[in-house]
DNA sequence: AAATGTAATTGAACAGTGTTTAATAATCCA
DNA sequence: TGGATTATTAAACACTGTTCAATTACATTT
């Protein structure tokens, strides 16, 4: 029966230097100088190969993707440390900041990349579980503050995505090139002070 | 001497035609799927002739988002009839996310997309006019809030930031299909009630 | 060890993309 | 009408994601 298993692996082992592949290229060129021949090439297998590992190429950067949130999981993990909700809710903020900042690409394909979307679009039945395990943690954490008194008069859903919504939003205007606006000496601050101006409102209520 | 002027006329209807074919394309299936080729077989000329009158694709829907912008510009006019700062930076954010909410591809173009702003980085020199001006619109009126004692202890620039992250973050996730995760029946109302819940935070500062 | 069946892998092709360029067609001016 | 200028085209280049028949490699059975 060892040789079905060394088969299975032997295959296991081929996707994953596909993806190891496919991500040194991404975090290097970005997703669109990406192709399924560059990664081809850097395995030394031919294109055509990729398509009995994966469905397309919008699969690869799912798995892609997933990997960026294992990442992120594992940064958020100390939070649970922190056991003022409120303290951790900034914390929460500060980490997610940082990850976003520290890692654009990557960022990019989690939050803003139409193409693990797309993934889940076609393979109907699943729905978006990385971005639900993580949002599930900003939601408890909102829970926790309102369960505290603070928050008075929001919902919880509504304001979780607000929250959310805000350090994305300035997550994302920066990575997409749309900060050039501002009048700051210091564009890579931009986000923190932006933030900072968050917390600011956050902490009175 | 109106030879050349006829010359320089019919010039501009070309390249206008080409625009609104591809604003046509691309309002109908989104830029991925708006090529060369499509806009040319539109307009009944062959692919080549546009690289006369745009220098390549990022300059055409470099153009588009301009449209878009002054399409934006066009609905944030009757601010200017609400006297009350507060009342007018309330009634933006409800303006700027109900463009957005029914033009998604052009707000897309606008605020997230890259093509429009690689335009701009490859002819070095200008700057991005379109949000410099718009978000102008924002800082003045978030500066006077501050002047009538709103947002105490905030600097201009990074509250104003902030406050454009908010409702860019909530659209832009929409869009972008990162929504699903929120436990709502309505999914269309949610960036509506986030912006509630922004305002009702705004408010009370 | 040889033959067979199965799975892995390839190479070529398809239909598309943005872009450049040499050749052609159309137009204007003297 | 002839010559210069400009507008337009067709074809090519170097890519892209994807499919598929053919080939190679390998495990199992005879």
């Amino acid at each position: 029966m060892g040789v079905a298993e060394r088969k299975l692996r032997e295959k296991e082992e081929l996707k994953d230097l596909i993806l190891k592949a496919a991500k040194e290229l991404f975090i290097e060129n970005g997703i669109e100088k990406t192709s399924i021949r560059n990664i081809a090439d850097k395995i030394e297998y031919s294109p055509g190969i990729i398509y009995h590992y994966f469905q397309d190429k919008n699969e690869i950067f799912h798995a892609l993707h997933s990997l960026g949130f294992q990442e992120m999981r594992k940064r958020m993990q100390i939070l649970s440390a922190i056991a003022d909700p409120m303290s951790r809710l900034r914390a929460m903020g500060k980490i997610y900041i940082q990850f976003a900042m520290e890692n654009t690409d990557m960022y990019d394909l989690m939050f803003i990349k139409e193409a693990p979307i797309e993934h889940l679009e076609n393979r109907k039945t699943e729905c978006w579980d990385e971005g639900n395990g993580t949002f599930q943690l900003l939601r408890m954490t909102v829970k926790e503050c309102m369960a505290k008194g603070h928050f008075e008069g929001h919902s919880l859903e509504p304001l979780s995505f607000m929250i959310w919504s805000t350090v994305h939003g300035m997550c994302s205007l920066f990575i997409r090139g749309r900060v050039t606006v501002l009048e700051m000496s210091e564009v890579d601050q931009i986000v923190e002070n932006g933030y900072q101006s968050f917390l600011r409102i956050i902490d009175r209520l």
